[in-house]
Parts: structure tokens; sequence; C-alpha cells
RNA sequence: GGCGGGUUGGCGGAGAGGUUACGCAGCGGAUUGCAAAUCCGUGUAGACCGGUUCGAUUCCGGUACCCGCCUCCA
């Protein structure tokens, strides 16, 4: 069995990845606050998981892995975004997810076996508090339940930080109600026309109407699917603090018997053209806006994938150009090879499937996912179909192909605009001059009207003598007026 | 102020203490009437200064610069 290798930010070591139970791989990710658009740097995680989520599935099998990922569905820049546009939060919500699912899914991304919603939860989430308080990890003050930092002595280990460092930085939050400046948030009160939940009982006494801070939701959606113990927990690298190290301190205080996350993967951050993508920079887009530009799902995350989930990775048109080219040439490859669903359907289940040792080699050490696009290219270099398959299972397993039948559509360059009849008419006028030509060996007419057409942005390609055309760059029909 | 990451050839981007990363671009060649496409060949780079070592781009220390987190954030 291939060994997979994993970069453990707790430990700060690269870790031969042994589950507790091979039958049952347990994986948690961190999702998003659904109250708008996710813009790319939301991509990262889910392609940097989904891929990690593939690699598991193909080295233990996909019915022994479980992969949850939350939605967080209560929030104040949900509730923000309520009072501004006067919607109903559950309306903005299930929007929002049914926006994040059609983007995700053009990514190649696919769903996880769990997606809870925080809302769903709060009476795991309520009850998780009730127990913190009463093992003396939490307390109510003024309708607030606080974390007591103090308790949990290992708090800092995840993000290798000091408690006291961090109260010398000063950057720590001081309010009236905590007890100790790091203590932060379990529950808080809800305002009229808040969402809002009973509160958990502390002491005999109700802290009343409100809602679960942010940190408690993936401790109590984790225990309710996982347990007190599970595998891989991931996010992006931003969520090391606070987040992550909160989610430790509770469940690690609210149930002691279990080691909570035994592995913790982050990602790090996306960038745009060198800069953090930002919306006073102006460089803040969404998945949706670049999909609609008419970029395909899979030439985004062949991008994201170029570079290791651990480094910083910068979105550029030039990646994206590359990209492109790179998909356009490989489904050209396989296309013109014959691939099809049911050849690759055949090809499964005669046995014949094969996945390439070494590419799998080097996505299991930490998902080298360059290493292993490195070393498809390689194996893109054979030339039949039969030695193809180990390129074509590497293609499957990095998401870049989901449906076959639309292979002829990905190969023939993205369809571009519709060609006006009386263009293709013009074009086709010149191209039958120009065979004219070329059957009399008149060399410099041929070439003087392939120059004009190539001017046009028409490109000509001659094979098996027969010249066709495209639409290239610049491609403008209003060059071609008058010269048929 | 605290914590962490990075610096590789023209560009992107990996692994590995000593032997080709890979892709794009470029250059040379094959092929083609010429092109396109394709194929073959070609690149000794590793911020700077020290140290360890028979040998370091790869390990250790320092310097410079860049970036992220510490506040909602993937």
């Amino acid at each position: 069995m291939t060994t997979i290798r994993l970069h453990d930010t707790k430990t700060r070591r690269k870790v031969e990845f042994a589950p507790i139970d091979p039958k049952d791989v347990r994986l948690y990710v961190c999702g998003p606050t659904v109250y708008d658009r996710a813009h790319l740097g939301n991509a990262r995680p889910v392609l940097v998981f989904d891929l990690l989520y593939r690699l598991l599935r193909e080295v233990f099998g996909a019915e022994h892995v479980t992969y949850a990922r939350n939605f967080t569905d209560v929030d104040d820049k949900i509730n923000a975004r309520a009072a501004q546009t006067g919607r109903p939060i559950r309306e903005i919500t299930d929007e929002t997810i049914l926006w994040y699912h059609q983007d995700m899914d053009a990514l190649g991304a696919l769903r996880p076996d769990h997606e809870p919603r925080a809302t769903d939860y709060v009476g795991q989430m309520v009850a998780m508090i009730e127990r913190l308080a009463l093992a003396g990890h939490a307390y109510a003050a003024e309708g607030h339940v606080m974390f007591s930092v103090a308790s949990y002595e290992a708090y800092g280990a995840l993000s290798g930080r000091d408690v006291e460092d961090m109260i010398a930085g000063a950057r720590v939050e001081v309010a009236p109600y905590k007890r100790d400046p790091m203590d932060f948030v379990l529950w808080k009160p809800s305002a009229e026309g808040e969402p809002g939940w009973d509160g958990p009982v502390i002491e005999g006494e109700s802290v009343g109407h409100g809602r679960p801070g942010w940190h408690i939701e993936c401790s109590a959606m984790s225990y309710q699917l996982f347990g007190a113990s599970f595998d891989i927990h991931g996010g992006g690298i931003d969520l090391q603090f606070p987040h992550h190290e909160n989610e430790i301190a509770q469940s690690a205080c609210a149930h002691p018997e279990g080691d909570f996350a035994n592995v913790w993967m982050h990602n790090e951050m996306l960038q745009v053209e060198g800069k953090k993508m930002s919306k006073s920079l102006g460089n803040f887009f969404t998945v949706r806006d670049l999909l609609d530009k008419g970029i395909p799902g899979e030439v985004i995350r062949l991008v994201m994938l170029g570079t290791h989930y651990r480094k910083p990775m910068d979105w550029t048109e030039e990646k994206r150009a590359e990209a492109e080219a790179t998909l356009t040439k490989w489904y050209s490859l396989l296309h013109t090879h014959g691939f099809t669903a049911k050849m690759v359907r055949d090809l499964k289940a005669s046995g014949d499937w094969a996945m390439d040792a070494e590419f799998l080699g080097v996505l299991a050490n930490d998902l080298n996912t360059p290493g292993a696009i490195a070393r498809m290219h390689v194996l893109s270099s054979a030339r039949t179909p039969a030695k193809l398959v180990p390129f074509v299972a590497a293609l499957e397993l990095m998401g870049l192909i989901e449906d076959w039948d639309a292979l002829s559509d990905l190969a023939g360059a993205e369809a571009g605009p519709a060609i006006a009849p009386e263009v293709d008419a013009a074009v086709t006028a010149l191209l039958t001059r120009r065979a004219e030509a070329r059957a009399a060996k008149d060399w410099a007419e041929a070439d003087r009207i392939r120059d004009l057409l190539n001017a046009a942005g028409v490109q000509v390609t001659d094979m098996g003598g027969q010249a066709s055309w495209q639409p290239g760059p610049g491609f403008d029909a209003s060059k071609l007026e008058g010269q048929a």
C-alpha cells in the first residue's frame, strides 16, 4: 500500500499517515461562512483538501473515507448582510450555499460526505458548553459564556504561541466580562432581531437567549460526526490561530478521553499578481467571476494545483494561459487517441486500468501536486491508447476530467464566438483560391492569401493536403471584407 | 513587540547531501513548398556571509529582502 506522508502543523514535521481505523478514515475541513460568493482564495483549501480526499479514497478505498466540511451559517457578517438587504437570514444562507456548490462543482471538487450547517447543531454546541462549564473550563458573565484559557495548559501548542507573549503583544481584546484577556467567547447574547437560541444552563441558571461563538461549532460538529478522535483536520493557515487553537482547547477540555485531530494540515494563502487579494487593491474576484469570463473550472484547478499547498500561491494571467494551453494539449491528445466514456469504462472493467506508482508516490508525499503534474507530463508522452492509461488514471485522480463525454468539447479549444455563415463563406472562398494556387505550386500567391487571413486572426492549418481554419487571437472578420 | 513562512535557471515550479525535475519561452535539428502542429536535442540556477562534510542549492548559524498571522478572514 502506498504510504501517505503529511506535514503536520502541530509538530511541524512530515509524518507517515497512520489512520486510527483504515476502514474509517476521517477528514474534517473548515468550510465557508455563507454570506457571499466564494472568492478565489476560498477555492484553494477546497481544491487542496479535495485532492487529499481523492488520494485517501485511492489508497484506502472510497468507502473507507469520510470527509466533512461545515457551513458557518450563523455569523455577524450574515446578520449584517440581512440587515442591509432586508432579506431573511435563511434565504441568504440557502442561496449562498447553492452558489458555493455550483462554483466548487465547476472546479471539479467532490462534495464532502457531510456538510453540516452550524444552525443544525446548536443543541450539540450548547451541550458542549455546559460540559465545559461543569469541568471548570468555562464561565458565564453578562450573558456571555467564556472559555477560560488559563484552565487549559496546552493552549498555544498548535500555533507555537506563548500566552504570556500574546498578552504582552497587547493586541487581545479586553472586555469587562473577561476574567483573562485571552479568554474567548463560547456563547454571546443576541439582541432583538438577531438569530438566537436558548442558551446553556450554567450553575443552574440559563445564560439566556443568544448564539454560539464561532469556534465552538467545529468542535461540536466534528464530535457529533467523528467522535472524540479523528484523523485529519484541515483549513487555511490563517485559521491556525486563533480558530484552530480554540477548537483544540474546547475539544480537549470537553472530551479529554479523545485526541481530537491527529494531524493538522494548513494551506498557505493566495495572492493575485504578487499581491494580497483585497477589495481596496481592486484585485478581488470570485470564482464565479472567472467562470463567467469563460475560464474553465479545470484551468482554475490546474493553476491552483501547480503550486504546493504549503507555499503562497500567486494567481496570474500568465499561469492561467499556460494551464489552459496544457489542458488543451492533454485533452486533444486523448481525443485523437479515441478516448471516450465507454472506452474508459471498458478499460476499468477489463483490469487494464493502472495507476502509475511514481505518480501516486509523488502525490502521497505531502500532496506534492506540482511534482505530480510534472510526472503527468512524462506520462503524456506515451503514444498509444494502452500506454496512455496511467496518464488517464492520473488525470482522473487529479480531478481534471470528470465527464469523458465532454472530452471532444474540452479538446477543441473553448467554443469561441459563433462564426457567421457569411464569414465562413468568405474564408472558405479564400482557402479555395489558396488551394488552387498551391496545386499550381504558386507559393507566393498561396502565402499571400494565408498572410491575409492571418492578419484577420484566422489560423490556417494544412493537414493531409487539406486546409482547415479556426478563429485565433485577434480574430476580426471585418478585416476580410472585400478580400474574397 | 510576539509567532511562522519564503528567497531555485528568462518565467513558473519540485525533489534530493554527491547522478536529468518538469512545464512555458528561447535556441538547434527532423518533418513541412513555406508555415502550424508534432517529434528529437539543448539550459549546470539555487539571495548574501560563514560553519559542518571528502562533497551543500539541499544540514546548522548569521545578514538582507519579501510575505503571512497575532482583529472577521480560507
